[in-house]
Parts: structure tokens; sequence; C-alpha cells
DNA sequence: TTTGTAGTTCGCAAAACTACGAACAATATT
DNA sequence: AATATTGTTCGTAGTTTTGCGAACTACAAA
């Protein structure tokens, strides 16, 4: 019998560990942070908010860009950021209906 | 004059990422999501639920209890997990306090 | 005392992440 | 045509993450 571990997660579970991953870093949250209070702006203004190299903060736009939280329009010579709202929205109904699952329940282990 | 760039993140956005950092692996989140629905359990039975070794379920665990999402208590020969009350609600407000800057406004970047 | 059970820790390898400066692309200006 | 502006991409370096098997710890039972 060859290799039958067959529990995979969730595409659930992985769609929001994504998103999760996508917000690991303070550079990514502090850039999330700015788009959504000011709902769009171009890449210097991001920049300027971040202790980083240019470069760097290119890589994290990316990476948001490709968990679908943000997105970048170019408006020559500059590039517009904002966040994705479908899928701000449908990673805040992620991250609610998680942390729901632990509600009012008295359990074994409710202390130190 | 030296490096004087002095803006860093802040503490809240720090302390995000670490929680979203956590939950930015399916097993993590798996392993919370069991917790969460089960209040408590043993070792195994988290193993039981992952496609992963036990020496990497261990190190996914210590991570969790590191980022103050779970706690671990010795039951000899057992160990009991279980989520942290009061580090999971402080992630929850955290989460929705993050998600809720971006509310009802009409921004530039409307479509795709 | 040997054996079992339940987990943790160690050591290793591969991959991914974080960061930077330099080089590059695309357009606008001189 | 040369220069400037705005970002992206490339190459590199160091660190961290993920994963595993093997060795280890701690206690209980035979």
């Amino acid at each position: 019998m060859e290799i039958l571990k067959n529990k995979d997660y969730t595409l659930d579970n992985e769609q929001l560990a994504r998103f999760a991953k996508a917000m690991g870093h303070p550079a990514r949250i502090t850039i999330l942070q700015f788009l959504a209070s000011l709902d769009c702006c171009y890449f210097g203004d991001i920049h300027n908010e971040l202790p980083i190299a240019k470069a760097t903060v290119s890589q994290h736009l990316k990476e948001l860009k490709e968990a679908g939280l943000i997105q970048g329009e170019i408006e020559t010579p500059k590039v517009k950021y904002c966040i994705n709202r479908e899928n701000w929205e449908k990673a805040q109904v992620y991250f609610e209906t998680f942390f729901a699952l632990k509600k009012e329940k008295i359990g074994c282990c409710t202390a130190p």
C-alpha cells in the first residue's frame, strides 16, 4: 500500500490561511490599513508610509495583489493602488466566521 | 547624517500581523478551528486531524502557543491543548477593527 | 528492569520570505 | 536626443518556514 494520507485541508481553510498569510507582515498590514482609510493612492504615497526600500514595497504590493486583497492600475507615470472590495469583504466574512466558532462555551481549560 | 529612518510600525499593527502570521497556514487554521469547536483536546486528536507528521504538528502547535492563540497543559502522559480565550478575543477584536476600516466609502477605484 | 505510550526536540534539507541596490521600462519634459 | 519621474524586475544575501525521521524525555505498566 502506498501513501494514502488523503486528509487534505479544506478549500475554505486554505483560502483563509492565504488571506491571513498575506496579512502576516506589519508592512502589509500598514499598506492595507492605509489603503482602506484612503480608498486609493499612488505607489509613492505608500512608499512614504513605510520604512523600507521601494523594491521591497513593490514586492509586498505584489503579494497583496496575488492574495486578491488589493488591485493596481497604471496611471502613467504612476501606479494607483486600492483595496479589492470584493475580496476584502470576502476575507472579512472568512475571519468573522472563523472567530465566531468559539462563542459562549464553557471549556475545560478556562484558566491561566 | 546617519540612518534616521524612524518610521517604525505601530505596536498594534505588529500585533495584528503576528496573529495573522500565526493563522497563515492551513494546518494552523485547521488546528484552531478544531480547538475552537471542541474546546480542548489532546495532541493525538489534533495529529489525527492533520495530514502531517507529529513532529510537524508539534511545531505548528508551538507557533500557535507563541502567538498566544492556544495554550497547552501536561496531563501525563498526554498534553491537553485549548484555545487561549483571552487572546482569541483580543485577536477577534483586532481583525474586526481592521476590517471595519473600510466601510461605506465611495472610492476612486470601484471597479477592476 | 524492560517495554509502551505520548509528545517534544534535534538535525537536516528544500523552499519561501524579506530586504536591498542596481538595472530596466515607459512615458514626459527639456 | 538627453533627462527626469515613477515603479518594476533582477540578482543577491541572509533568515525563516515547513517538513521529516530519528533520537530523546517522562511517566506507567508489565
